[in-house]
RNA sequence: AGAGUCAGCGAGGUGGUUGCAGAUUUGUCCUAGAGGCAGAUUUGAGGAAAGUCCGGACUCCCGAAAGACCAGACUUGCUGGGUAAUUCCCAGUGCGAGCGAUCGCGAGGAUAGUGCCACAGAAAAAUACCGCCAAUUUAAAAGGAUGAGGGCGAAAGGAUCAGGUCGGAGGAUAAUUAUUUCCUCAAUCCUUAUCCCUCAUAAUUCAUCCCUUGAUUUGGUAAGGGUGCAAAGGUGCGGUAAGAGCGCACCAGCAGUAUCGAGAGGUACUGGCUCGGUAAACCCCGGUCGGGAGCAAGGUCGGAGGAAUUAUGGUUGGUCUUUUUCCGAUUCCGAUUUAAGGAGAACCGCAAGAGGUGUUUGGCAACAGACAUCCUAGAUAGAUAACUGCCCUCAACUCAAACUUGUUUUGAUGCGAGAACAGAAUCCGGCUUACGUCCUAACUCUCUCU
C-alpha cells in the first residue's frame, strides 16, 4: 500500500519547521515528530495530512534496504491513517537498529506512537 | 564416460486484484491554473543500475585567433589495426605457466650521461685481506703424499630427547680460611671421503712413494673464501709455476651481415670473447597536449528590496510653509515602467541515441558500410510493491527406495521453494568489483567401444 504524493512532506522548509517546533515521541526503532497546525475555521481551510520519512545511510548503505523500509513504514501509516490528527505534519526518523525489523514490528510501533 | 578450457544468452513465464509514478485522453469543479477531483488506455530498473577508476558527448567561464619554433605539462611506452575517444577492444611478437585447449605480463633506453646500492662481506665496479704459485733471504731437521687397517670420549652433520635433587669439572665474585652466591658444561643413537692414530692417548698401526717445512721480502694470479638481490658469462676438456676465454665444444648474452616479414621480430652465418641492479632516482628517446569547472553545468520565469514616472490615483493619507482654503515642497501607500538578479531546488535542459534488432557486403577479428524495421523508465525527501490463479523448474526442505551406508544415488510429491549480487538520477563507451543457478556453442586431455 503506497502513500499518494499529496500526503508526502516534500520541502526542506517543512522538514525544518517540524524538527524545530514538533513534539517528539520515541520507540525502540523509530522517532515520531508531530506538528499540529492551527487551521482557520472561518475559511474552512483544513490542510492535508503530510508525512515524511527520514532514513540515513547509517541504517544501511544499500539503497534497496532503505527503500524497502520506507515502503513498509508508508504501508503501516496507511493502516493507521485514522489515528492521525487532521492537518498534522509528521516526520518519522528511522534508527539504525531498525534494519532487522519486519513489517509487523513497524505496524505495532506506529500504533503505539500515534495513540 | 570422466576431467577441464573458453565464449555467449537469461536472471522463471503468463494472467488477475489492490497500490505508487509517468504519458495520452474523457468528464466535472472552481480561485481559470505548471490547477483540483473522478474514470479509461498504456508504460515503468540492471548485468552489473554499484565503485566513481578512465574516456567522451553536452554546457558555461578564462585565454587565443589556430600555423611554426622554443619552453612547459603529462606518461597513455612491444608492433599493426579498430574506435568519437581511451588506461579500452582485436590480431600478432617476445617472455613466463600448463601434457594440452588456453591463460598471465606497466614489455622503450642501464652501451648518452649523472647518481644510489643499507646490513653483511676481503672487496659493491677494479680492489689483493686470506689463500694458491715463483723467486730472494733466513731458520729447522723429518716431514709430506697415497693406500690399507683402526678410533668416535675430539670435530662436523643428521635424528630423537620432560623436570627435579645429590654429586663432579671449569670459571667469576666476596673472603684469612672454612665457605657463600652466580654462570657454563657433561643425554642417547647413527653417519663421515673431514679429523685423529710419533706428543701418553679414544685409537699406542703397516706398506709404498716423494723431498720438504716455517718465517721475511718482492712479484704473479682472479680458479677457492660460509656474505649478499647482485662477486665481473655457465658447464666440461685441455693448458699453466699457479691461474685466467689463454684455447676448444655446447649453452647464454652482445654486435655485424644476409634473408623472410607491413612491423614488433624470426632464421642462418660471422666476429671479438663479454659491460651487475635500480629509470615508481634524475634523465634520454618516443608519444600526447589551449586551460578550468562540471547537469547543484547552464538557460527561462521571476518574489522581496532598488531606480524612474505618476498634469486628474488617495471619500480630506501624514508632515512643512500659511490664520484658513487654494497653490507648492517632501514623504508614505498604491499603480506603471525598468536594469540587474541571489528567494522559489517552479519550468526547460530530460530521453531519437557514437540507439536496439534482423539481413547482407568487406575484413582472420575488433569493427565499418548498405537496406529493412522498432521507439523502450524519467522520479527529485526520490516511483517498481503486496496478495493470488495456472504453467514450468527442483538447489535446499519433506517423503520413499536402492546398496557402494555416504554432505551417496535414484525417484516421487508438495498447504514447500523459485533464491544470489543488488535500485535508474544528464547521457553514452570501457574497466574493476559483487553474484545462487540454468541453458547453448566451440575446443583440449584421459579412458572405453567400433
Amino acid at each position: 500500500m503506497g502513500l499518494p504524493k499529496t500526503h508526502r512532506l516534500k520541502k526542506r522548509q517543512d522538514y525544518r519547521a517540524v524538527y524545530e517546533q514538533g513534539i517528539r515521541r520515541y520507540s525502540p526503532h523509530l522517532t515520531l515528530i508531530t506538528l499540529d497546525r492551527n487551521h482557520n475555521q472561518e475559511l474552512n481551510d483544513i490542510p492535508e495530512i503530510k508525512v515524511g520519512i527520514s532514513i540515513s545511510k547509517k541504517v544501511s548503505k544499500k539503497a534497496v534496504i532503505r527503500n524497502r523500509i520506507k515502503r513498509q513504514i508508508r504501508s503501516a501509516i496507511m493502516v493507521n491513517w485514522q489515528l492521525i490528527a487532521p492537518g498534522a505534519q509528521i516526520v518519522i526518523v528511522v534508527k539504525p537498529k531498525a534494519i532487522k525489523c519486519k513489517y509487523e514490528h513497524f505496524l505495532r510501533e506506529l500504533e503505539e506512537l500515534l495513540k
